[in-house]
DNA sequence: ATATTACTTAGGTATTGACCTAAGTATCGT
DNA sequence: ACGATACTTAGGTCAATACCTAAGTAATAT
């Protein structure tokens, strides 16, 4: 089971898509806040915030040596999301199971 | 590949714990509007808003028979969401792959 | 026919989110 | 030492979100 506070936070950081581009940069490897900031059109400060999202949330973490700061994946973090779609698909996909059973018996009654 | 747009409103859409949890009860099977708010301490109109999102971002869908509208999972829509994580994971696998791979080499030179 | 049910519409408020500018600090290169 | 670099802090604006109340409509039950 997730605890709904972290689903919340993991959810609410996946649903910026500057955010999420960052995390497909970040798959890609390591990378500095001004490597991570370059492609957008947006101010620092303004985009730092989305790190800070992202680092709460822990999908991510950061390391600063001297004056730069360099992000990088966390990957069990996205579990969280990965485990609650897995779930519903679960659900959903038994249920209908149960009722493709269901139709059959109702056939094979005829 | 996803669109840009279309993960926006799934992920926006998922990004909100009371809509989170309708897809939980909607995962057991369809429900009414009714039926659906009925857990939630909220005023109707404000938990139709949620629904409304949900079927925007075609997660759901509903049907009005009479006065009662019954809304139901639609499954296709969720793998926008595990596509991406799915493609957020093989990027990492496979970095995180070439890194052993080179750290192997590197002792086998000793 | 009328009351009840099951939403729906039309507003209004308060907080949060995503951006901005301006100015600050701490390191690094020369 | 000192300018340039790499953030960081401290504000401020504007729109969107998440809630609300009050009143409306349309279908069903009595």
């Amino acid at each position: 089971m997730v605890q709904p506070a972290v689903a919340d936070q993991v959810f609410d950081a996946l649903s910026n898509s500057t955010r999420r581009k960052v995390l497909e940069q970040l798959s890609a490897g390591p990378a500095t806040v001004s490597e991570l900031a370059a492609p957008f059109d947006m101010k620092l400060p303004s985009f730092v915030q989305h790190l800070s999202v992202l680092e709460e949330s822990r999908l991510v973490k950061s390391k600063k040596r001297g004056r730069v700061r360099t992000y990088e994946i966390v990957p069990e973090r996205f579990k969280v999301a990965e485990n609650w779609l897995t779930a519903r698909r679960e659900e959903w996909e038994a249920r209908l199971d149960r009722f493709d059973q269901y139709v059959k018996q109702l056939k094979e009654k005829e």
